[in-house]
DNA sequence: TATACTGAAATTGGATGCAATATACCATCG
DNA sequence: CGATGGTATATTGCATCCAATTTCAGTATA
C-alpha cells in the first residue's frame, strides 16, 4: 500500500513464503542468489532485494559473506514468536467479535470448509498451508496492515519452528479448534474467542519441544575434561 | 541478531530513525539517494538497501520512480498503529511486572531521571526522543526481539503522526504517566501497569485529531461538477 | 496573465562487472 | 588411514554504468 514494489520482487517473496508454508523449503535451506535469479528469470539485483526484505522480517537469515538461508529459529526465538502471538491474536479475535459483518463471516466459514476438505482428502501440504493461513485471515479481517504483516511473519516463523521442534508426527493444528474460535467470533463472544485462541496457541506450543537442550558439543568436551585440541598455531 | 548487516547500512537507518525521533525529519521529506550517499560517504547501492529496509517497515514510503520520502501516515493508518500498540504494550508491562530484576529497574529509573532532566532544562528535542524511547526500553526489557522491532517501527510512525495531526502545542507525553507506569511495574502490579499504559495510549491518541477530513480536493472537483480538464491529447 | 507545450536536467530502476571472501576439492604428510 | 594445507571454484558484496521516467525551467500561445 505504502510502497510500490517491483512486481518480480513481490512475486519472489510470495513464492518463497508459500514454499515455506507448504513445508517444501525446510529451515536452513541455502538460497543461492544466482540460482534463484535463473529460476525466476530475473537478475541477481531483484533477487537480492527480495532476500533483503525477507531477511528484514526474519524469514531468511543473512550472514555476511555467507548469503541467505531459510531461517532456522532457535528454541528461544520460537518462544518469543509465540509470546507475541499470545499478546496479539486473542486481541484480534476480541476485536473481530465486535465488528464482523456477514461477508467476513462467510470468508471464515469458507476457509473452515476448505480446511476440512483438505483434511478429508488427505492433502497434507494444502492442509498445513490452510491452517496457517487461518491466522492470517483473521488478521486481514481487522483491516489492519500492521497486523497482517506481523502475523504473516510470525506464522511463517512458527511454521519453520514446528518443522524443527515438533514432537513426533503432529497434526498441523488440532482439528476443531479453529472452528470453535470462529463460532465464538460470529456469536460475538469476544472473551470466549480470546480464551479459545489462547488455548489454541498453548496447544501449538505444547506440540513442540522448546526446552533448551542441556548440552552442546562444546559442553561435551568440557564434560569429558578434554580441552578442544584445535590450538591455533602461530600465524604470522 | 539473525542478520549481519553492512555496518554502513545499519548506521544510515539508525541515523534516519534518530532524526525522525528528534523531529528533524518531517513526514513527507524527500530522501534523495545520491544526496544521502554523499552525506554518508557511501555508494547509492548502500543507501538503496537502507531505504528498502526502512520502507519494509513503513518508516519511509517508496513510490515507483518517485523515490523515497519519510512516511506520512494517514489518519486511518495512525489509528491502526495505535490499535496494535494497545494490544501489545499493556501486555508488555504486564509481563515485565512479573519478571523485572534490580538492574532492569535501575534502567527504568535512570530513564525517568533523564526525561525529567530534559524536561527541566527545556531541551525539547531530547525530551521528545526520550519519551519515545521509553516505550522502546520497555520492549527491550522483555528481551523479545520481535517486540523491539515492532515497537521501534510503531514508535517512529506514531512520532510522525503526531507531527501531522497534533492538536495545537502538546507536550510529547503527559509528564508523570511514564513514572506511574514504572512504579506499577516495579511494584509488581501487572494489572495496574497495563491499565495505566492503556490510559497513556488513549491520551496519546486523544492529543491528535484523527477524524477523517470530510472532503478532499478530488471531491471538490466532483462536487462542483467540473471534470478535470487535463484531457490527454493524442500521443502517437 | 494564465495555461499548455518542449526540451534539459535530475533521479530512479535495474544490469553488469570486479574484488573479496567462503567453500569444496585434492594432494600431501604424519 | 585420517588430518592438514593449498589451490580452484563458487558465491557474495559492492560500485559503477545505462536506460527509463519524472521534474523543472523556459517558451510559446490563447
Amino acid at each position: 500500500m505504502l510502497t510500490t514494489d517491483s512486481a518480480a520482487d513481490a512475486a519472489i517473496r510470495h513464492r518463497i513464503l508459500q514454499a515455506i508454508f507448504e513445508r517444501r523449503l525446510p529451515p536452513g535451506e541455502k538460497l543461492t542468489e544466482e540460482r534463484l535469479a535463473e529460476l525466476f528469470s530475473v537478475s541477481r539485483t531483484i533477487v537480492r532485494h527480495a532476500l533483503v526484505r525477507l531477511a528484514q522480517d526474519g524469514i531468511v537469515a543473512q550472514r555476511r559473506n555467507h548469503g541467505a538461508t531459510v531461517a532456522a529459529p532457535t528454541r528461544s526465538e520460537t518462544r518469543q514468536f509465540l509470546a507475541v502471538r499470545r499478546m496479539v491474536e486473542p486481541a484480534i479475535v476480541t476485536q473481530l467479535a465486535g465488528m464482523l459483518n456477514a461477508q467476513d463471516a462467510s470468508r471464515l466459514r469458507d476457509h473452515l470448509a476448505a480446511e476440512n476438505a483438505a483434511r478429508k482428502s488427505g492433502d497434507r501440504p494444502t492442509l498445513v498451508r490452510l491452517t496457517g493461513e487461518f491466522h492470517l485471515l483473521l488478521a486481514e479481517l481487522t483491516q489492519n496492515n500492521v497486523l497482517v504483516r506481523l502475523l504473516t511473519e510470525l506464522q511463517a516463523l512458527t511454521c519453520l519452528a514446528i518443522l524443527l521442534y515438533a514432537r513426533g508426527e503432529h497434526e498441523a493444528c488440532p482439528p476443531d479448534e479453529h472452528s470453535q474460535i470462529v463460532a465464538a467470533i460470529i456469536a460475538g463472544e469476544g472473551k470466549q474467542a480470546a480464551a479459545l485462541m489462547l488455548k489454541h496457541l498453548d496447544h501449538v506450543e505444547a506440540e513442540m519441544d522448546l526446552s533448551e537442550p542441556a548440552a552442546r558439543s562444546v559442553d561435551l568436551a568440557e564434560a569429558l575434561g578434554i580441552r578442544p585440541r584445535k590450538i591455533r598455531t602461530a600465524k604470522g
